[in-house]
Parts: C-alpha cells; structure tokens; sequence
DNA sequence: TGATATTAGTGGTATATGCCACCAAATTGG
DNA sequence: CCAATTTGGTGGCATATACCACTAATATCA
C-alpha cells in the first residue's frame, strides 16, 4: 500500500537524511532490546561515556559527546534528578563542573549491559562484523572535530 | 585541555551512540551551511521526502521516514502552521489523511536546495564520494523495514 | 447485519537537542 | 591592580522524537 522505496527517495542523497533516519531506526531497535527499564538508549550512552571519561567537566563531556553545552545540560537533568549522575564544581576552577556515576548510575549500567551486548551482537551479526567496525569507524570520523574543523574550512573560499 | 579519545569511548563499541553522535554533528555541519531561515535541516528533510512521496498518507510517510506516527504529526505541527504543508482527509479512507506542499513550501525548499548541495557536496569530498555513497547504502539498509524486521527475528530464539 | 478487531490519527507527557541571552568566574592587557 | 575579554554554565524557548491512551472509521466474520 506505500513504501514505494524509489531512488528519489531523500537518504539517497543527502547523508544527513541518511544517518538521522538510520538513528532513528537504531533507536528503536535498540531500544526494543533494553525493555522498558529506568534509563533509555541515549541516557545509557551519556552514562557510559561519564564512566569512560572519568569525571569528565560539562564542557568536555559535551565536546566528547558532540553536544551542545546547554543541550548536554538539559539532558543530565533527568538523570540527576533520578540519581544515576551527580555533579560539583571543580575545586580549582568555580565556573567548571563535573559530572560523575552514583553508586545507582553505575548498578543501573550495570544491569543494562548484557542487554546493550545482545542487540549490538545482533547488529553485528546482521551487518557483517566487518562492516559493522568499518561503519563505527567511519561514522567516528564524521564526529571527530577535525572533520568539523575541515568542513567548515572547505566553505572558507566558495 | 581535554578530548582525550581513547578506545573506551562509547561509539568505538556502540552503533546505535555511533550514529547518533554522527547525527548531531552533520546537524550542525548542514545547519550551518543552510543558514538561519525559515527552515532547519530537519525540517527540509521532511519536505524532501513529502515532494518525493507525492501526497502521502502520514502513516506511509511515517514508515518512509522510519518516524513514530505521533512524532511525525508533532513535527509537521510548525510546517502546517508557517503554511509550508498542507493536510487534507483522503476521500476514500476518512480515517486517512494526506500531506502535500504548498506553492510557499516547495518555494522556501527551493531556495534551500543550493545551500545544501553545497553542504552535500563538501561531505562528499571530505569522506570521498565512493565512500560517501556507500555510506548512504549502508544507512538506507539498516533504515530499511527489512533490516527493522531481521533484527527483531534475530532476537526471537534468544 | 451486528459485535469485534484492526487501522489511522490525535493529544498528553517525557526525553533529546539546538540557539540565544544572560551570569559569574577567570584571564589578559595596560 | 583594574577594565575589557574570554570561558563555562544556566534558563528560556522551539523543534525533534517516542510511547501511551483514546477516538473514529473501516474491515472481519460468525
């Protein structure tokens, strides 16, 4: 009755379409797996990059994640609120603050990983582990602020 | 100061992060190539698709756009307002309603074409056309409902 | 045909994300 | 050391997007 799928279609040419379309599916899937627990696909992912950063300041974290500071902001509140984050201001420097896991953040990450490990298995195996590392890499590339700065610059001279 | 990219980022491991990050940042990249007018990147996606779908059903246009039925009826909410799309009761089905552009839409998209063929173009060079375009095939898959339904199938035995 | 199930959309609520205006703290230049 | 600038965060507002409960219209089938 629709899907009529033909090569007019946006995300055939314009990779922003593209990848937007592709995170939404990949929410949902994703998300599908994770079940209905106290934290979402995105809220999963900030944990476990606080967690890998440490204890990351508001503007770093927000660099890593390629987030807009206020952005980043208004998303910690929930998870504040809820106890998984806590944040104070650096000793050193009073307009910093940082970020880090409760003892519930961390028991919740926890409890979400094996689920995570399941769908990216599934991913994995469903796009070809190859393919699957080469897509992560490239699409971290396109995050990476060098190709930020080197977009910006191509525009320089037209 | 900061940025310390080591191999325990998230998006080295999770696709779904990985795409999402990337999603944010070709945000901003394209947004601001498109400028501030009356229409954001998203939003010109959208109209795309419609223009390309000739006069959808929402739900066909929701499949299209792999979007939640209700969200995509949440962000037509300003294109309807501003007048760039219009929606009308199909004439067959009374439960079906279609979306099509307006003359003020499909001009405003028109104006915004060379601006993000300028952006598609520096994406292109700056990842490579080859790869750029294969990256495009990989996200139209993993966007696709075949994808969506292999993935929900793997996880059927488990 | 009439009860039931399915389908298409709507509205509410919550998170996700960006831009802008603003504030406070720190840095820099004289 | 003080004035001007830069830097890190906050809050408001708007869009983006999902899930749920609900309604109206259609399709099914006994």
């Amino acid at each position: 009755m629709s899907t009529t799928r033909n090569e007019t279609d946006v995300w055939m040419h314009c990779s922003n379409s593209a990848v937007r379309r592709a995170a939404r599916q990949l929410g949902q899937l994703y998300g599908g797996v994770l079940g209905t627990g106290d934290l979402r696909s995105t809220q999963f992912s900030l944990l476990s990059q606080i967690a890998a950063s440490g204890e990351p300041t508001l503007k770093s974290l927000a660099g890593d994640m390629v987030m807009d500071l206020s952005a980043l902001g208004h998303t910690l509140k929930p998870l504040l609120r809820d106890g998984m984050v806590e944040m104070q201001p650096d000793a050193e420097d009073r307009r910093v603050k940082r970020v880090r896991l409760t003892a519930k953040g961390e028991a919740r990450r926890d409890e979400m990983m094996a689920a995570w490990r399941h769908a990216q298995d599934r991913f994995d195996r469903l796009l070809g582990k190859e393919k699957s590392a080469e897509l992560r890499r490239t699409l971290a590339h396109i995050g990476s602020p060098e190709f930020a700065a080197a977009f910006v610059a191509a525009g320089k001279d037209a």
